[in-house]
Parts: C-alpha cells; structure tokens; sequence
DNA sequence: AGTATATGATAGTATTACTATTAAATTTGC
DNA sequence: GCAAATTTAATAGTAATACTATCATATACT
C-alpha cells in the first residue's frame, strides 16, 4: 500500500505519551519493537525491563517517552484507529451514493490489514493483531470514565459516528444506527479473534471474511 | 426470581479450583466476596491478599481453593454461563415455533439480570456487570488455545451453539448462523458496556435494552 | 568551548504473586 | 469423649513488577 500524501502524520493525543515517539530515534525504535514485542508475547506478559534490552536501551529512558504500559498501549491503539480513519475517510469520501458509501466503508473496516510502506516503523499488520487481541484491555478498565473524559478514545469514537451517520444516509429510520455502528466495528475485531482462536464460533475463515457477513447483516437491517 | 429445582447446583470445570469452594463455608465466602470485590474495584486491581483481608481469612487460605485469579475469574464466568444455560434452556425448551423460540433466547440473552434467591452467596446482578466488565479479559490471554482444549469455555461455546441451532430452525439457509450467534451473545454485553461508559456509541439506554436491537437485527437477517 | 539535552547505568521502594512451613482450630471416626 | 485427620491461620520468604531518583556520559546546539 502507498501513501498519497506524503507528508502526513497520524495525530495521537498527546497526553498519551510524555515526549512525542516521533520526534527522535530512540522513540520510534521503542513504538517499532513494542509492536513486535507485545505481539509476540502478550500485553500483559510485556514490561518496559523487557522491552528496554530488547532494543539495547534503557527501562528509565522508556518511561521518559511513555508513563507506563497502558498509556503506551492507549498511543498504539491511537494510532492505529486514527490510521484506519485515514483509509476510512479516503476510501468513502468520493462515492456520493449513500449505500455504496456505507458498502465501501464496512469493507474498509472489516477487510483485512496490509502494510503501509509509509510508516516504516510500525507494522500495521502486527498492529491490527494486537488490537484484535488486546484492544478491549485499554477501556475494560476502573478509569474508562475519567480517561473518556480526558479524549483518549476520541478517534474511535468519531469513527463509530461516521459508520452511524452513513447508516442513517441510506435509512433515516433506522432506529439503531449507533448501536449497529458499533456492533460493525466492535464485531469486526471479535469475528478475527474466533477466526484464530475459536473457529467453532464464526462462519467466517480465509475465504468468507466479516465483510461478507456485516454487508449481508448491514443491508438486511435496513430499508432500501 | 425463584428456582424451580432445589437441587440444582451449576456445573463448573473442575479444573478452574483446586478445592470446590461449594463444599465449604470458607469457599462459598472467597466466591461471594470476590465478586463484591471485583466488582468494586475491578478485576485487575483485585489480589488474594486484599480478598483474605476483606473476609478475615488468610491469602494463603485462598489458594488451597483457586490456584490464582485468573483461574478465579474462569471459575465466575463459567458459574455465571452455566446459570445463564440453565435459564436459557427452561425457557426456550417447551417452544415449538422455531421463531418464538428464537425470540425468546435472545429475550433471555440479552435482558437485564435479576437476583436468584435460589444461590445466596452469589449476587447475579454484581457477577453480570462483572462479566460485562471483565468476561473479555478471560480470553485475551496468549494462554486462550491451551485452555480452550482443557475445556474451560465449554458452556459459552455451547451457549453459542444452541443459539446457532436457532438460527437455523428458522432460517436453514442463512450462510452465517455461528457468526450470528457470538455476535448477539457477545454483542449484548458490549451494548451494556457502552450505555455505562460510551453512550453516545449505542442506542440502548433504560427503555430501549439490547433485547429490542438484537430482536430486530436477528429477525431482519433472517427469511421467515 | 561551554552548555543544554538525551540517554544510560545503577540503586532503591512498594506491591504482587506466589511457595513453604508451622501452629492452631475444627471435624470426623470409633 | 478422645485421637487422628483435615482445614485454616499466621508468618516468613522469593522473584518479578512497576515504578522513582540520582548520577554519569554522550551528543547536539550556539
């Protein structure tokens, strides 16, 4: 995949990291092999010990960058969903017709992820596997309310409006536009994780993916 | 709500403790208060050494009885999937009509939770917002394939099954009734989550429960 | 050349997630 | 009713985690 724009940069909260990862050396590597870490063994077996001589560098120069794993894994997620609104936004922008704009923008979210050679450091395809595997851990927590508040979920948020908003483009009666937003973006996640770890549970597999069934679930929902 | 069958007790994987906690009062008081306890705090700051203190009783007493929390939190979540079928079958098992059977496991699926005199140390309305809270971190563990061979989802995977089986007495061609299914089990949990801490990401509130959206969303991917 | 800044190395603390041992209390079997 | 078996409590100890603080060194900037 190729980058039109190349001067883009995925906008990330800020209060998501203490000094920006972007801004030197050592603070990409920490983002490039805390993707390849925590994918290889888990968020929570993951430690900043072990990601620090991992990259030949130091635990306390890690922290100078992120306050602790959960803020890290709140910037990966960030960043990941601001990426894929990205994708999203491009993707439907131009299709005027409100149900291929909304055919177009559950194939987007559901299809599988492939490189972006624009971003050397970080590998999307790792990346969406952590999230399918971890996301639900950066909001499955005490401090959702206060940390909501505090923007950390915006892009995510905005992105379950846009989907809700093309919903209610093609039928304006639909009374759940929301909640079948958010079951599309949600579900999508959840139907990849059955496909890896509980294929008894999903019709989906290598050839039938979730955008096949969330367009057949989608469109049946609503009037045409 | 009261239980018909006096003899009832649920049936949870023996490998999820070390002692059965049913056959001690010691036992049924690490369970009833582990689920006040995490529900308090949350999962993820709950330790043995804060539940011994909270019920008088010794950390090390605790892990004669459950080998640490995670097993722990399979042992609730198992109880709770258990209480769950048990229900979930008495109420569908005499209906006929493939529909209003249908119906009525998603009415029972996806409603709110009421208290069971029938299990006094276990508070069903704190467990299932333990489970919508914390079902998810049960799974997302890099440990998900060994103990899904030892059994320990057992009951959610058949509960995903029966709902399947529905799918298809109605509709014996729709291509995805297994995907169908996990969604509207999984699904449900997430719309409560959202209407505690997302509710601009669901159209479920009070009036309008998760019953309604996933009657509406089964019914209209179906043929009748 | 001198100063600011970034990074690395080391040490230290409180908490967690246990294991092991021993003592005390309670239950059970006869 | 007493001895034996079992259960629970108390204490101590270990390795790892999740940090914080301090100081040294390297590099970059003016």
């Amino acid at each position: 995949m190729k980058r039109l724009l190349q001067t883009i940069k995925i906008e990330v909260n800020r209060k998501t990291y203490v000094k920006d990862p972007e801004s030197s050396d050592l603070g990409k590597r920490i983002v490039e092999h805390s993707i390849l870490m925590i994918h290889e063994i888990g968020f929570d077996s993951f430690t900043f010990k072990k990601l620090g001589s991992s990259i030949g560098s130091n635990e306390s120069s890690i922290y100078r960058y992120f306050e602790n794993k959960h803020k890290l894994l709140l910037y990966l997620t960030s960043w990941y969903w601001g990426w894929q609104e990205y994708q999203f936004v491009f993707a439907t922008n131009s299709i005027a017709d409100p149900s291929e704009k909304l055919r177009k923008a559950i194939e987007v979210i559901s299809k599988p992820v492939v490189l972006d050679d624009s971003f050397t450091h970080i590998n999307e395809v790792l990346l969406n596997d952590i999230i399918i595997n971890e996301y639900s851990k950066s909001y499955l927590t005490k401090e959702v309310d206060t940390e909501n508040k505090e923007g950390y979920f915006e892009i995510y948020k905005r992105m379950v409006l846009r989907i809700s908003e093309m919903i209610q483009g093609v039928d304006p009666n639909y009374p759940y536009p929301s909640s079948l937003a958010s079951t599309v973006l949600e579900g999508s996640l959840h139907q990849y994780f059955l496909t890896q770890h509980f294929p008894s549970l999903t019709n989906c597999n290598k050839k039938v993916t979730p955008t096949h069934y969330f367009t057949h679930l989608v469109f049946n929902s609503l009037n045409k």
